[in-house]
DNA sequence: GAATAGATTGTCT
DNA sequence: GACAATCTATTCT
């Protein structure tokens, strides 16, 4: 297993050319316990200011997405619901507010950390067939928000970074989850997966 | 398996 | 004060 930050340039160009290029890759988390990696099995595009879906939407720029329209390769970390939080990745030039959520990962390193964080049996598909799952599972939060994915921590690996998969993942994409209020801008296909693995959150739609 | 209701809080109007 | 890029338990078929 090759866990080498993905360089600065990986996030450099569009939310849509990144997020299927995303699908496969690891995402890792050095946390007390150990280290922690999972395979990026599902993840969606947001491309503001345009898109009406994003949290950026028309330019809006809150403490909350800051970050967003800082340079590429940071983490955009949102609240949900009053209880979840959601994990982003923030790509493209600084000052283009785009970021990539992942949706759904697939444990490859600490399958026993995440389960006893998610009090869920290690096998089972409900560790981090979610945003919200992932993000309890791997120990993501509010102190994860604005990391940069590619700085080295003291010479050795950054604490969070995607580093890259093995390569062949069969890609498909399809409109994204719940984000109906966004009119015509909910139905693109600007979400990115993974078929036939089972941690994906298939949900039907339109 | 599908549908439904309830939880719970930071962020912005 | 409203609402959200969700999850879980529960109640059906």
């Amino acid at each position: 297993m090759n866990l080498t930050p993905l360089p600065r340039s990986f996030y450099e160009g569009s939310a849509l050319e990144i997020a299927p290029a995303m699908i496969g890759t690891l995402l890792v988390h050095r946390v007390p316990e150990g280290t922690l990696a999972a395979r990026i099995v599902e993840c969606e595009a947001y491309r503001g200011p345009e898109d009406l879906a994003a949290h950026s939407a028309g330019g809006r720029r809150t403490r909350r997405t800051e970050v967003m329209f800082g340079p590429p390769g940071h983490v955009y970390m949102f609240r949900l619901y009053g209880m979840h939080w959601a994990f982003n990745v923030v790509v493209s030039p600084e000052g283009c507010p785009h970021a990539i959520l992942v949706r759904a990962v697939e444990p490859v390193l600490g399958a026993d950390i995440m389960a006893a964080r998610r009090g869920v049996e290690p096998g089972s598909v409900r560790l981090t067939n979610g945003p919200g799952k992932l993000c309890a599972a791997m120990g993501l939060d509010a102190a994860t928000y604005g990391a940069d994915l590619c700085a080295p921590k003291a010479g050795a690996l950054p604490e969070i970074f995607l580093a890259p998969g093995a390569a062949g993942a069969k890609v498909c994409r399809s409109a994204r989850i719940n984000v109906d209020y966004a009119g015509a801008w909910a139905r693109k296909p600007w979400r990115f997966y993974e078929r036939g693995n089972r941690y994906v959150s298939v949900r039907p739609r339109d």
